[in-house]
RNA sequence: GGGGGUGUGGCGGAAUGGUAGACGCUACGGACUUAAAAUCCGUUGACCGCAAGGUCGUGAGGGUUCAAGUCCCUCCACCCCCA
């Protein structure tokens, strides 16, 4: 027997014995029910660090733990592989992307394996390998053919050095590209997009049914999609061409004087009268070159030019002015808003800046307030005035109130109706690169855009491929590959050479875990449904919007496709904090400093100044010098102490400090725990050859009665733990607890004793899986400790008889008194009342009131 | 600017409205040792006190309550998301 506890030699032994018995593997029969435990899979960077460490531990200890209580767990890992940086690996080092992402994929499964994780590999999926984007480009026909992928015309960022398309985080925040450094265009490109917004309202709406969300990530869904109610009025321009405007504030309509369109509204050119040609034409093309951030910000400088036209308004036939100005959006409501500068800030600023007249719509009550005069729009409260029919109406949106009023008014009238709009926009999916999946359709002169049908999936991405960065993308380079006859005609025809989004690969992966060997579906109807939804999904903030967006989007569209029976894909959701290092900063200079060149780090100076330094705890980076390989802490702990500690040191939700004195104390602990069993096991040997210790004949002594309810407490804690909201650091201290109890106990010959060292590892089983299959093994038991059973608490166990009562005079608590568990309330009142504790505060004044709390207190209020 | 969150010892963090600081780290003291490491035992919110004990204490201020870290109101600081 090993005496003291090596971690490196019992995990790699029984990761290999894990593996070769197949303890891991997904059971399929379906009499106990299903539990699916699911970690955002990561993009094979190559090089696993503590925030993955993390995600993956946290999962594991949900997936273990409801194998022990009988579920049957489905618990996969696979790989997000597409993307840019195997593209630029391939520009930078001429390693083909391919070859790069397997090489990493390769050396990420073995550190994964290395924390011990229970996944079933055999579930593995790569979306750059053909057997899964092959269902990548099926599914994108699914959309296709329900009329839910469409291309038209969109802005890219365009490096003119290059002559290339660039990704939005190719671009750094000065808007140059990564590579050439060139100020970055916007050009505009017919690319795919997914029509998402005809799901704004369901997917607003089934947050609702999403209760084991965080609430944070629902709100920022919501905030995303942005509903808001409102009306379309239809304008019409003096030339009698429809201008429809979407609004918030229908009921102002009155006080509309004068309208303005984006610059890329497409009725611009007609109503530039040729005067303003010149100004317009201009200011187009400079609104062309901004972000949207910079068009909208607020507080920014108004800019903007007239058309030289007018429109008629409604309501009221008044003739408006019609103005363009970048801080209209094309791609929001209908790209065309009509102003009511009295009442709205942004253009209240543009009117004084501009000349335009302001007419005030909405009186508020005290200070009446003059167009000509006001210094600010009033988009408050107050009363209907000038506006026809809605005079005297209180403004508001609320029932009864002027919104309401508008609305009826406009459908009565035939002027305009209610209507919701979001600010969600479609999803942009077309990628010019070639490390994606190829979008599956060929363009033919002759039937247009015809997709490739099902048997000549998948379309294979060429691998003879040149990298440069410069230029088209290296599959619009190809003319062997892009040439192809017409699926329908047998036309000569090209291929599409834009790639899509990964977002798209990453919509649909835990779908095919499900079934993800299956080669003649993308998955099964039966399998999709058995283990969906996923019960636990596990992962960073950072994808609190997109991922989980589209992930919802693409179940609901396959659910109307009849592919599988469910409304979301994720009935609960864990977002877990980042894990942060401490690091050292120059408070003048803003630099950070590396440790190893810190004389002193309990007084952190910089070497070349000598000032003090700032110890702050940030995201682990390489520019910070604060991160910390996982692998490091493996070599020198093990896997079991990381995922402890990690567990430990704070709840899942919240940052989680990077302390190596902790990372020591947890290893600490393991060692106890260790000792505490190993010398339990040859002390047995020593007083029972046979292995059995008999039970005490008759009842418990009080230490076993005592160490007895430390077990059960534990049994009970942990599992409340471990229900719910997981609570993993109070059940790491909960294990503490009860190995303090096991090391304090006065009653090691006891068979109680006994079962507090097996129930205290069979707890410990989920977050120390290594260290506790060892001693498992070294108690006799043959099987698996992973397949002992949860342990249930007895009430029996629990119960004490006497507790502590908590003596209170007005409120303030001045000790405690042994008391009979049993006691009814008024025995309590009187054994309280009697105790010299009591009779101390109490002796020769009135007692007004006395509050009992069974269990727990009696409060006497008293009176001089 | 809007929305959300957080604030508790030297530190990470515990506390169904009912003994604030569980558990761990750090620090200090002690045992073991030739010595050190490891291990074990003890102390560790502040203040007053020889002690018994007392007073204060959960970002600040107010309120509800027999009782508030917890509920309500006002404010401050920091963080995140959206603009």
């Amino acid at each position: 027997m090993e005496f003291r506890y090596n971690p490196a030699a019992i995990e790699e032994k029984w990761q290999k014995i894990w593996a070769e018995q197949g303890l891991d593997k997904t059971p399929e029969q379906s009499d106990r029910p299903k539990f699916y435990a699911l970690s955002m899979f990561p993009y094979p960077s190559g090089n696993l660090h503590m925030g993955h460490v993390r995600n993956y531990t946290i999962t594991d200890v949900i997936a273990r733990v409801h194998r022990q209580q009988g579920y049957r767990v489905l618990h996969p890992m696979g790989w997000d592989a597409f993307g840019l940086p195997a593209e630029n690996a391939a520009i930078d080092r001429g390693i083909h992307p391919a070859k790069w992402t397997y090489q990493n994929v390769a050396q990420m499964r073995s550190q994964l394996q290395r924390l011990g994780l229970s996944y079933d590999w055999d579930r593995e999926v790569t979306t750059c390998s053909p057997d899964y984007y092959k269902w990548t480009q099926w599914l994108f026909l699914q959309f296709f053919s329900a009329g839910l992928a469409y291309q038209r015309e969109a802005a890219v960022n365009w490096d003119p050095i290059d002559q290339t398309v660039l990704a939005n985080e190719q671009v750094d925040s000065e808007g140059r590209s990564w590579r050439s450094g060139a100020k970055v265009e916007r050009r505009m490109l017919r690319q795919w997009f997914l029509k998402i917004t005809d799901y704004a309202e369901q997917l607003l709406d089934d947050l609702k049914q999403l209760d084991g969300w965080p609430e944070r990530v629902r709100l920022m869904q919501e905030n995303w999609i942005g509903k808001s109610t409102g009306a379309e009025v239809i304008f019409k321009t003096e030339t009698g061409d429809d201008l429809p405007v979407y609004t918030t504030r229908p009921d102002t309509l009155w006080g509309a004087t004068f309208m303005v369109l984006s610059p890329e509204h497409p009725l611009v050119e007609k109503l530039t009268t040729p005067e303003q040609a010149t100004a317009v034409q201009a200011y187009q093309a400079e609104a062309a070159q901004k972000s949207e951030i910079d068009r909208t910000a607020e507080g920014r400088e108004k800019t903007g030019v007239w058309t030289g036209s007018y429109a008629i308004n409604p309501v009221n036939e008044a003739k408006i002015p019609i103005w363009i100005a970048d801080y209209v959006l094309m791609g929001y409501g209908t790209g065309a808003i009509m102003a009511v500068p009295a009442h709205d800030e942004r253009d209240f600023q543009f009117a004084r800046k501009f000349g335009l007249q302001v007419i005030v719509v909405v009186q508020p009550e005290g200070e009446p307030l003059d167009g000509d005069t006001m210094t600010a729009a009033h988009p408050g409260d107050g009363v209907m005035v000038h506006s026809g029919p809605l005079d005297g109406i209180p403004a508001g949106k609320g029932p009864g109130q002027s919104v309401e009023a508008a609305i009826r008014w406009l459908e009565a009238n035939g002027k305009g109706k209610g209507t919701a709009n979001y600010k969600l926009r479609d999803w942009l999916i077309s990628r010019q690169r070639y490390w994606g999946c190829p979008i599956p359709v060929v363009h033919c002169p002759r039937c247009g855009t015809v997709p490739v049908p099902d048997d000549q999936l998948p379309v294979l991405l060429p691998e003879d491929v040149e990298f440069s960065g410069r230029g088209p993308s290296p599959l619009a380079k190809l003319d062997q590959w892009i040439n192809v006859p017409c699926p329908t005609c047998g036309t000569a025809a090209k291929r599409e050479t834009d790639t899509m989004d990964t977002f798209i690969c990453s919509s649909w992966y835990y779908l095919r875990y499900t079934d993800a060997r299956n080669d003649k579906q993308a998955f099964s109807r039966d399998r999709v449904n058995d283990w969906m939804p996923v019960d636990q999904y596990v992962g960073g903030i950072e994808h609190a919007i997109l991922h989980l967006l589209y992930s919802r989007f693409f179940t609901k569209v396959l659910r109307d496709r009849g592919l599988l029976d469910f409304d979301e894909p994720f009935k609960r959701l864990l977002t877990q904090g980042m894990v942060q290092a401490a690091a050292y900063k120059n408070p003048t200079t803003g630099k950070y400093i590396a440790p190893a060149n810190i004389a002193d780090l309990s007084d952190p100076r910089d070497p070349e100044t000598g000032e003090a330094l700032e110890v702050v705890f940030e995201k682990m980076s390489k520019s910070k010098y604060n991160g910390i390989d996982p692998k490091d802490v493996l070599e020198k702990y093990g896997a079991d102490t990381a995922r402890m500690f990690i567990l430990f040191k704070a709840p899942p939700e919240k940052d989680l400090e990077w302390d190596d004195a902790d990372v020591e104390g947890q290893f600490r602990f393991l060692n106890r725990v260790w000792r505490l069993v190993t010398e339990f096991a040859d002390h047995r040997k020593l007083a029972d050859p046979s292995g059995e210790l008999t039970k005490a004949a008759g009842g418990l002594t009080k230490a076993e009665k005592d160490l007895r309810r430390a077990i059960h407490t534990a049994i009970k804690e942990i599992t409340e733990d471990l229900e719910g909201d997981y609570q993993f650091n109070t059940a790491v201290s909960e294990l503490m607890k009860l190995s303090n109890a096991l090391g304090d106990a006065d009653c090691k010959d006891s068979a109680v004793y006994a079962e507090g060292i097996e129930t205290l590892l069979v707890l410990m089983a989920p977050f120390a899986p290594h260290i506790t299959e060892e001693l498992w093994q070294i108690l006799g038991h043959s099987d698996s400790i992973h397949h002992s059973q949860w342990p249930v608490a007895d009430p029996a166990a629990l119960v004490v008889e006497e507790i502590p009562l908590v003596i209170q005079i007005m409120g303030k608590t001045r000790g405690t008194i042994q008391v009979p568990a049993t006691a009814t309330q008024a025995e309590l009142e009187t054994l309280a009342t009697a105790s010299d504790l009591a009779q101390k505060y109490i002796a020769g004044k009135t007692i007004k009131k006395v509050i009992v709390v069974p269990g727990k207190l009696v409060n006497f209020v008293v009176a001089d």
